[in-house]
DNA sequence: GTGCAAAATATCGTATACAATTTAGCCTTC
DNA sequence: GAAGGCTAAATTGTATACGATATTTTGCAC
């Protein structure tokens, strides 16, 4: 199956100079679950479908692999990254190290009007979460990411916000694989909570909620390897 | 100043393929401060140096510039990074809210033989301080870094390590840029103290020694900003 | 019809070629 | 003598070309 025209429309229309445009687009579709672990991203096609050359599809794809989300193999191209269920468990293992540190950063910097932002933001969640369709789905993920970055952003450590976008990045992918429950953004709830705690600069008990969250994403997740499932065991549950 | 033959003369000589080994080479070259901040790395020098095509050097220019060791300005080219004291603040910031959990991390999974390993770097590492010359400073340099990185390989988190190998780079030109002392790998026995208390599973009084240690390492430097020093300012001190 | 070998095809790896932009030198001008 | 602008050289941005490797298809034997 090779990725077509319909799984990466999004923002191809004006002029468009560059790999990072196609890096973003790709990242995107890989973020929003139009594009599945393992899809394969051939050269050409994805230069094809941007109207440039192989040499800024390879950089853009090139581009990926440094963030994790495309995997490269020698001679044989780029695939959408399918991490396994260890890499699944050292991404989250990297979160819940990380995220509290980010929190507390965070918290001590906040200012009204960024509070307000966030808060936007839930309110954002809140009403996607009541919407049907692919469109609100996708926008819901990403909305549920935003929160984690918004974060990170507020804090205002540009490393560790570059980080926590590779992370939650990777974490969408994760749980495209590994999660269960239909509910793909579970616990929206949560971030309102840790929110409040950050505003009564309740800081142990917001970290406390992050971790209590992170764990809740987590468990939600089956992590066993589920390699080319293609096989007998469709047949035998 | 262009890099020279002797600036990168390292890892050249066998059948070295692909850009991951021009990536490695220049990367050592900036680490052990062979190459200093701002220097221009040319498309075509840096692809002559390792007789490849601009392609190979390009690819790998880029990636030095995912890891901030690079940064590559449209149209203008590629030169080591300069960071800011802005960047220089923010990579310690994320040092010190990403070492103390991988430090725990690796506690927890240090085998008897891991502390031997651990024990041979810092002896290296206090055998080098001894001696004189260039060389054995650039290998101090390493070796001082390297004990950082084993613990984050100790940790067993492949995300969280190479993400130390981006901070630990990073310091290192940051520490080119602004460090003062003329002991470049200053606490050497702050190491040995950190072990130490690993050894006797004291992991708070670790986590606070690391702390100290970093804390140590930024109060060396001088964080004011060095711009093209090619000024006035160089004759009115 | 099945299995293997070999050709054909597709895709990647790397080099080269050409266009676009910046930089440097030189001349003119005030 | 300094400032401005024009041309030429150098450097980067992007596309194309060609050889190498992997994949698929074909054809033949069994």
């Amino acid at each position: 199956m090779k990725p077509t025209a319909t799984a990466l429309q999004t923002a191809e229309d004006p002029a468009d100079t560059g790999t990072q445009q196609i890096r973003d687009a790709i990242r995107d579709a890989i973020v929003e679950r139009r594009l599945s672990p393992g899809t394969k991203l051939s050269e050409s096609d994805v230069g094809n479908l941007f109207n440039v050359s192989r040499t800024l599809a390879r950089a853009a794809l090139q581009a990926l692999s440094y963030e994790g989300l495309v995997s490269v193999e020698k001679n044989r191209g780029a695939f959408v990254a399918y991490p396994s269920p260890d890499e699944a468990r050292q991404i989250f293992a990297a979160r819940r190290l990380v995220e509290p540190g980010i929190l507390r950063e965070a918290a001590a910097r906040v200012t009204p009007s960024q509070i307000q932002h966030l808060k936007q933001l839930l309110l954002e969640e809140g009403r996607l979460m009541g919407e049907r369709g692919q469109t609100a789905r996708r926008a819901e993920i990403k909305a549920s990411g935003d929160f984690h970055l918004t974060l990170a952003t507020i804090s205002g450590n540009a490393i560790m916000q570059r980080f926590m976008d590779e992370l939650v990045a990777r974490s969408s992918l994760v749980i495209a694989l590994y999660g269960q429950s239909t509910i793909s953004s579970c616990g929206h709830s949560e971030h309102g909570d840790i929110l409040a705690a950050i505003e009564r600069s309740d800081l142990d008990e917001a970290c406390r909620l992050m971790l209590h969250h992170i764990a809740h994403i987590e468990a939600d997740l089956d992590l066993r390897e589920r390699k080319s499932v293609g096989l007998k065991e469709a047949f035998e549950p």
